[in-house]
DNA sequence: TTTCTATTTCTCACATTTCGGGAATTACGC
DNA sequence: GCGTAATTCCCGAAATGTGAGAAATAGAAA
């Protein structure tokens, strides 16, 4: 999956000065989450003190943290920033009541999922069933194209991105089984999208996901709620249920989004319109 | 508490393109969530293209996220971080089950605090007595000498690194009422490591916090655990029970926590002996 | 405290990259 | 499909990044 070792020395196309920096912290993953220098230098081909200047500007910025034994971590600031994040999201002060009202019925779980151009995040989630394994909690990516929740988004995507993203990502849209052109593939969208919800259960097979989108403006999606069960326990009859459930749920969701905004979009007003796919 | 206007061209010392790409995150706050290229231009005083460059550089990286109106936010990457950060930190293995048990006997509020060098991090919280605001959650950052969480780590620190702080940090030492001077500091540092708790009302005036160390090593401080109740909650009996309560909840977790990490240092393995402060 | 080693920063000469104005292109929303 | 932004591209000038090795710290033990 990674390159076994980078170019032999100076740089790859496009690639600058930030973007290596930037790269480093790529490498820190819950599978390896500590790097020290020598190990930077061996990997990315860089002089010492090169390494040396970006780690510095990363600790810097609090991106990373020295630990002890010269070796390197994540640091603070990626929690900061998350709950900066949190502060400022309208949907995470609209929502979690709304799941709490849905808990009972649903007897299962629910996700929260954003949309953010090319990926889908879970950004919230609430469990009842303890068998359902909820390793979809905050942060979790999904690709936009996998899932029910993403794929209701996708559904409800404006045409002109659509059609960008058929473009673009043909291989990725056929792969998943969304057509094999653009043709089939806004034909596709265009049944979700008037289905108004979205039954799936092709991330964890022992699951099934119901989800519906939620509009921060109409026309323009920001996310999408997904009611989650074991597929033993859905019934096509649940099934429509959840439907019905989750979309009206979202209903009441999106109006109190669009309420929660000011109609003028002067900044400093919640950011949350994300509608921009490259 | 912003500089009004930074200098007139050219770069301030010792900044570089890197600090300055990653400056541009730091402007993204909860109050001013949305920024355009223009207001950054006008903010930062660099070419529209450069501010275009950082911009993109950014929004590759998944730090920031194109939003409709020619905006950016924050992006999803520091969702994801943080992510990667809670799964490969033990103690947030470890410590929500003693929360638990905690939580009827405490009766009020308990905070999760992680040492990151010069700021201590409010990590994992746990709430029950709907009086206390818990402004406290996840991300929220303290100075290393204020609280009690901060300060009965700092107590803990080494002594060279206190020696280091009360070179570099004297001034605010002096303003918390830590010491004068070093031997002033180092006798106040070891009362409260002696004590093994310590108790304090310096951050919210209406609570106080009682908070003990947490190790990942003998000798090596890696966060504290505080137990948190509404002033008139807590009689001076309180506070003695508590903070007892507090040392021996982190007794235990501290052993929990070494015994997670094998004894060799190789890397790897969870990345949590944070001891360095500059 | 003092000492000793490994880690980190500093110095400096060289040249590669960045910067910014303006033109060209692409994207969004009607 | 079209028109108005928003974004990228292009280019010369010049400043900044780069890396080897020296110098300076910081960390851990006596």
């Amino acid at each position: 999956m990674d390159n076994i070792s980078p170019p032999e020395h100076g740089r790859a196309a496009g690639e600058t000065s930030i973007t290596r920096v930037l790269g480093i912290l790529d490498l820190f993953t819950p599978e390896t989450p500590v790097w020290t220098v020598d190990l930077l230098v061996d990997r990315l081909l860089l002089g010492r003190a090169t390494i040396y200047r970006y780690v510095r500007a990363l600790c810097d910025a609090g991106f990373l943290v020295p630990v002890a034994g010269a070796g390197y971590v994540l640091g603070p600031r990626f929690i900061e920033f998350d709950r900066s994040i949190r502060l400022a999201d309208p949907l995470l002060h609209i929502v979690p009541p709304v799941m709490a009202e849905l808990r009972d019925v649903v007897n299962g779980g629910q996700l929260l999922c954003a949309f953010y151009g090319l990926r889908v995040l879970t950004v919230l989630q609430d469990k009842t069933d303890p068998n359902i394994t909820m390793s979809m909690e905050r942060g979790r990516p999904f690709s936009l194209f996998r899932g029910s929740p993403s794929r209701v988004i996708l559904a409800n995507l404006p045409t002109y991105q659509l059609r960008n993203l058929a473009l673009n990502h043909q291989q990725d849209i056929a792969e998943a089984g969304l057509g094999q052109n653009w043709t089939e593939f806004r034909d596709a969208m265009r049944t979700i999208r008037r289905n108004g919800y979205l039954v799936a259960s092709d991330i964890d097979k022992a699951l099934v996901g119901i989800s519906a989108p939620i509009f921060h403006a109409p026309g323009a999606v920001a996310a999408s709620l997904c009611l989650v069960r074991t597929k033993q326990n859905v019934s096509p009859e649940d099934a429509t249920f959840l439907g019905r459930l989750a979309v009206d749920a979202c209903r009441r969701i999106s109006s109190e989004l669009q309420a929660f905004r000011p109609g003028d979009a002067d900044f400093g007003a919640p950011a949350f319109p994300i509608s921009r796919v490259r």
